[in-house]
DNA sequence: TTGAAAGCGTTACCAT
DNA sequence: ATGGTAACGCTTTCAA
């Protein structure tokens, strides 16, 4: 091997030979045809017919070479992704949650969307808007753990995103707002033990990070309703917490406790069972989310069944505002939350 | 303010115009220098010098602008992305199983990886492969929800992938396997109620879909204990499935139940409970997963505690895989699997 | 210190 | 029925 002008290109110094990945120039050299052919015959384009034969060379070609062509070169030509960028913190918020999510991708995908998750955790606003932004997403969605601003929604549009839709409490302006306000569950918990003649709630707030975006709607819901004195009181998700919060119930001077959720209750009164403390009798307990294991303790737990959108309903939301950006930025009532009595009450 | 060449911007008409994206080239021609001068600066490029006053002209013009750089166009031409891609199914398998992604995904990202979470239910390994080929992932991390096979794995390296690595119960060739074999988990239960002085075990295998993946080698794995004579039972994850397992529980003959998980366990041990049998009298019941829920149920549930590795280990993990993708294709053991006595065995 | 230009892999128009 | 070619937005030599 003699030095040409070219220095005899390293290959890539600490490892061995990265194997050029094939393109559709290999696969139409390989065919005896040119890109273009390549590009009509892989695509199924109708526009214009070509031969069996070269459909079947061509074809044969990419099969051998292991073709796949590339997803960046592909929406850069085309001026635009498919990818609908869905936001993520780290928080663990419960099964109902998770298996929304899980159903939403699942739909999006039928919709021929690239679902791309991307973890934010620890960013604000602006370094997330523009990291997103730098995907060129078709759409964004929200779940509510970044607070997003009407700037960041505008950023955001301007790197081509058809729709931004956000899901909490409130909307921001520019966005499709998907309410789900938290604070309708806080409300028909405590209206609920009122009816049962409860007056001094006792609302949990977990200790635990990142739920404050559910939790602070829920206590204020809570407060909202006339005729009973709410009292928050932390605590965090561990046996220990929860004993040491029903070891002081007594000094509370309370009636009833609205635990955030189902767990969170499960544990709270296996505390009070603990210490001797009698549910419903001395102590209403409720919960809310409606989780299965709710009613495999005894006394069953009373919860605030919430009826969340399904993730076909979601993606269909999603795929309506892409098609028509132009329609006037819409808000939806989602959520609707009504109180299952059972036996803690 | 007087009309200039250019013609009145119309404030965003309803639906016709996307107004174009910014590029770097409208930064360069707004801050009245070259495309180049605009991505050293905002690259922070170290091989060159940029005048100060250069540098904030372009500053201030692609502030202006709400300039975000493209990131296929970037990737395009560094030949190369930092795209982790992780494919999912729509399976809700539980909270230890979800906390494990987050921590996950976010410890990916602070290694400057871009996760994809890709949705895959209904997909064969050839199609999932030829799909995530297309996003030139410089990594694929496969939970063991698609069966990938050697052909596969070779499909995404030739697309570029440095690094293939799987998680489940075996090895595929080519890839990194991260070994989390979960018979282990059977065959500790098996083990624990064996020494209890049981011989004739229930094992429950959830009639939800998608679990097969890890009800299979738990089934498995208490089938290879010796000293136990195993049967299979088919049970859901609702109450009215396991109160029709509970009633017909006295033909089976059996004197343990090993449940799957915790929350399966819970279901029926309740149900149990329901019909008048004695737990551990009567029939031990064992779960899995040592979820916190278990505790709270009396008799306290047994289970087997699984060492998930955390998502900053194995996220270090690709990263080396990434990084040196000359070393041997390895094998890691990540699971630790060890029974719990509690109450209810 | 800055600018001109090539090229990454695709697709779509316009010729042939 | 096919092929040539330009363009998408960006980075990076090379030259000035």
């Amino acid at each position: 091997m003699s030095q040409s002008s070219k220095p005899p290109k390293p290959p890539t110094p600490p490892s061995p030979s990265p194997a050029p990945v094939p393109t559709s120039a290999d696969v139409a050299r390989l065919a005896g045809v040119s890109r273009a052919t390549v590009s009509y015959v892989l695509n199924n384009a109708e526009a214009v017919r070509i031969s069996e034969p070269t459909r079947r060379k061509v074809r044969e070609a990419a099969e051998e070479l292991g073709y796949v062509p590339h997803a960046a070169a592909r929406s850069l030509r085309a001026g635009h992704t498919r990818i609908v960028l869905l936001p993520t913190s780290h928080v663990p918020i419960g099964p109902l949650y998770s298996t929304f999510l899980n159903e939403l991708q699942w739909a999006l995908r039928g919709l021929d969307y690239t679902v791309v998750q991307y973890g934010s955790l620890g960013l604000t606003g602006d370094e997330a808007a523009r990291a997103w932004a730098e995907l060129r997403p078709v759409a964004v969605l929200s779940l509510g753990e970044i607070a997003l601003s009407a700037h960041n929604v505008a950023t955001l549009k301007r790197a081509g995103a058809r729709a931004v839709l956000t899901m909490g409490p409130q909307a921001v302006p520019g966005a499709h707002a998907l309410l789900m306000d938290q604070a309708e569950v806080g409300a028909r918990a405590a209206e609920h033990l009122v009816e049962r003649g409860r007056r001094r709630i006792g609302v949990v707030v977990p200790e635990e990070e990142g739920l404050g975006l559910f939790s602070t709607p829920r206590l204020e819901g809570a407060r909202s309703v006339a005729g009973a004195e709410i009292v928050a009181l932390r605590m965090a998700y561990s046996e220990e917490s929860a004993a040491e919060l029903a070891q002081r119930w007594g000094s509370l001077g309370l009636d009833a406790a609205f635990a955030y959720n189902d767990e969170y209750a499960m544990l709270l009164m296996r505390a009070f069972q603990d210490v001797g403390l009698r549910v419903p009798e001395d102590v209403a307990v409720m919960g809310a989310d409606d989780l299965l294991i709710g009613r495999l303790l005894r006394p069953r737990l009373s919860t605030v069944q919430i009826e969340m959108p399904t993730g076909e309903r979601l993606a269909a939301l999603v795929d309506e505002a892409v098609r028509e950006p132009a329609a006037a930025v819409r808000r939806h009532d989602l959520m609707a939350a009504v109180a299952v009595p059972r036996d803690s009450t």
